[in-house]
DNA sequence: ATTCACCTGTTATTTTTTTCACAAAATTAA
DNA sequence: TTAATTTTGTGAAAAAAATAACAGGTGAAT
């Protein structure tokens, strides 16, 4: 597709392509090669338009008989929101969360990796911890440029958040993505993701709480 | 406000309003009364006029020259999106994903809190988890009822997701938050929330990758 | 061969969400 | 008092996202 217009992607349309391909995974090892818009959508809990307009979008064309190629989409998928070469990750903060994240990803993505996870508590560091070896925090800046580290993943104790933050901003990685509950203000050049685990659960618990019958 | 609106209240404004209650009881403990639609909004990283209009949807009024008072936006928001009892929640999956979101909400919420846990490893079952009863998940349609359980938090491995999903609905309960990777299909009558893990994070890497200069 | 059913791709429309623009109120300073 | 500043609240406009509508292709059934 023309790289030009990739800029132009919706932001949904890239959340659900990342989606896309991991159903689609899912089917290839169920036997499946080709899959029409319709059994996408139904997977994804949307409709098919969605689908085949999210498809156009990235200039993917299936044909009326079969469907969508699937091995072909995911190449395709994988072309537009993968790196060209793997893109380190680090997790600050290897708690729970931290190894929950950690062990979801060991031996999953080839171009999305974590390499290193950073710790406060010297208990864990100096450690390999769900595969990945864990360092101080302190030595965050000495660490991930060796390492070509361009994203952390933010999973420590709210405490602490702020702190890690600026130790990672001060370390040049210029992604973050915040699980922690506290809601961080970064300089314009950092891309930042809050993703928070409660806000989901809230409005969920607001769906049950309104709308008990007519559902 | 007018109850019969809140039901229209948008999709968005209710995720925001978790969060804006977040940000404020930080603020409260930082000895603040009163805040800006401009330092909510530079919290949160949107829009001062976006927070004013949250606020106006929600019907509180601030005054121009205090802005809003903490403490009563607080209490109306918690009108709003909090259940007027306790409503309970389960976790179904004791891994570390479960005891994270766990041990996160241990004496934070008393509007909606965590009261049972299952898992189907015999050696977690029959004991208390990070502070919560962990049962076996064969008796979840059992423990359900009886202890009201109206939202289940899905932190399984993929390979149980479905089975999981399965033994939830016919436990009766009508929420479900899914944490796992695999997409579920589920009758009408059930609200599903999906919460994905990766997506945030490949939509993070997508934007390190294409702008990573003139941001 | 023709009809039918069922796809995809895409334009047009609608809905939802965000942003703009500005009036009105309160405060501060001179 | 008066002017300047700063804030909220909100109608109107714009932008983003989802949905509807439908043209056109393909294969299967009769």
């Amino acid at each position: 597709m023309d790289s030009k217009k990739i800029h132009e992607l919706p932001g949904k349309t890239i959340e659900r392509l990342s989606q896309y391909r991991r159903i689609l995974y899912n089917t290839i090892n169920q036997g499946k090669a080709n899959v029409y818009s319709h059994e996408l959508a139904k997977m994804m809990n949307l409709t098919s338009v969605q689908v085949r307009r999210d498809l156009m979008l990235i200039g993917y064309s299936g044909s009326q008989s079969k469907g969508y190629i699937i091995k072909d989409l995911v190449k395709l998928i994988g072309s537009i929101i993968d790196s060209d070469k793997p893109l380190n990750v680090a997790i600050v903060g290897m708690g729970n969360l931290g190894r929950a994240i950690t062990s979801y990803f060991s031996g999953k993505r080839d171009r999305l990796s974590i390499v290193a996870a950073f710790d406060n508590d010297t208990q864990k560091t100096k450690r390999i911890i769900a595969g990945v070896p864990c360092h101080h925090i302190h030595s965050i800046a000495e660490i991930a440029p060796k390492e070509d580290i361009r994203i952390a993943i933010l999973t420590v104790a709210p405490e602490g958040a702020h702190e890690a933050a600026r130790l990672i901003i001060n370390a040049g990685i210029k992604g973050i993505l915040n699980y922690t509950s506290v809601p961080l203000t970064v300089p314009e050049n950092i891309y930042l993701v809050e993703y928070d685990i409660i806000t989901s659960l809230e409005k969920l618990a607001f769906m049950v709480k309104h709308e008990p019958d007519n559902h």
